[in-house]
DNA sequence: TGACACCAATCTGTGCAGGCATAAAAATAA
DNA sequence: TTATTTTTATGCCTGCACAGATTGGTGTCA
């Protein structure tokens, strides 16, 4: 529905907000965008009720639309984390994410090596063993492809929905290594190891195995991207101050 | 804006298709929405937007109001976890949800012991003095207050929001585990050191011992609640279908 | 006769325009 | 300072036109 009209909307106001160009405490009039944008009330408020829902603004009588800061923004909405890799945050929202999955992948794999059924099992095998063949031929397009869908489905697979929804980002993060040129030339022979050890330990039912093997794919994986987002400033939100 | 009529719409839908009362692949047009809800169509419409954006139903030309099923569901939604916890889904989402916070606390606990500002290692250090406190004389209504802070401060000291923002649904598991009588009469000795040498490690900047302590903490947590899910069904979202 | 492509009717969400009600800030009076 | 009035932007409602998808009918061709 991107060809939607308050879709459109939605997005014109989510990256401007996000992006830091209508700073917090800004204060916009549903009228005014009316006539800016040229499209009807309707529009408007659909397009306000969703950016509510992200937490990018609230919208209060006699005040307008009040644009909110960065502690308010709901950090798993897949559109503020689209905004804010478009933004200067790219870094914060990269090591975010990072530090999430490095948190949640060991755990994932662990748990798929538990109850995992059978057709991902396989698949996993299959996928493991055309990352090495591909990734010694040094064919890096093809490689990401299927590391994006071999952590997909580690995460699928571990019957976890919340960690399964991750796999959206963290292939935006798998992507945007690669295309920053952070990938070396072909894989490491020691990474296809672990790939395929995590592939073979889920298999085999071997959960501590494959937890231990993820836990070295993240450690590695860290240490390659972590000069990205060096300086980035943290945000530490105290809990209290939003009851 | 719980007061909103769109609110009010919002939640009733969302309760309904969340607790199973409309079906997936339940088509329902607006025109009955407003006639059995008594609202107006702009009311219908801007709480179908935000149920769209919770991946509850997709809205059709031609077609009308589409219900979704689980796998389309962001379970990251506040409004989703509040009605799967409501809901027959519980132990399937304090399953989630505990998966989730034994991998990210323990990681949490090394961050913050790396990048807390001073405020926050002070307060924990506070924080888990008084859950000594409390916790010996066995006044369970007050520790459970201060295990929420404790554990909300953490996740918050780390500088991840990500991390801060699962603060909430955290809170919603503690609180469930005492209501249902999972908590001893007061709580183990064992359990107040842990938490007590996690604020010692977080205040000393020794990220292992914070990491080493926390890893304890969620491993009794996991025993004394994973009685509440057995025999509820995973679910395996095919992270390729959903393209 | 039957299969298939095409077209028109129909249905429902999308978007537009304008009106009244209401709540909360701001200004004014006590 | 406190209470009251005024101001003003959003909340909510309704009528209308449009767009796009489904459906069924029509005609063509094998």
């Amino acid at each position: 529905m991107a060809t939607s009209l308050h879709a459109h909307v939605v997005e014109h106001l989510g990256s401007r907000i996000v992006g830091g160009s209508i700073p917090r405490g800004s204060i916009v009039l549903a009228a005014d965008l009316e006539q800016k944008l040229q499209v009807s009330r309707s529009v408007i408020r659909e397009a306000v009720r969703v950016l509510a829902q992200c937490g990018l603004v609230t919208s209060t009588k006699r005040v307008g639309i009040r644009v909110l800061g960065p502690e308010e923004w709901n950090p798993y909405d897949e559109n503020v984390i689209r905004w804010r890799l478009a933004s200067d945050q790219k870094g914060a929202q990269l090591r975010s994410l990072t530090e999430l999955r490095i948190s949640v992948e060991p755990m994932a794999a662990e748990l798929a090596a538990e109850v995992a059924p059978e057709a991902m099992r396989k698949e996993l095998m299959l996928i493991s063993a055309q990352m090495n063949h591909y990734g010694r031929q040094g064919d890096l397009r093809r490689f990401l492809e299927l590391d994006i869908r071999f952590h997909a489905l580690v995460l699928a697979a571990s019957g976890n929905e919340m960690f399964a929804n991750l796999a959206t980002p963290i292939a935006a993060i798998l992507r945007g290594r690669t295309e920053l040129g952070l990938m070396p030339e072909r894989p490491h022979e020691e990474a296809l190891a672990w790939h395929q050890s995590v592939a073979d330990s889920i298999s085999n039912m071997d959960a501590q195995g494959a937890r231990r093997n993820m836990e070295s794919i993240m450690r590695r994986t860290h240490n390659e991207i972590c000069s990205l987002w060096e300086g980035a400033p943290r945000v530490f939100v105290d809990p209290i101050a939003k009851k």
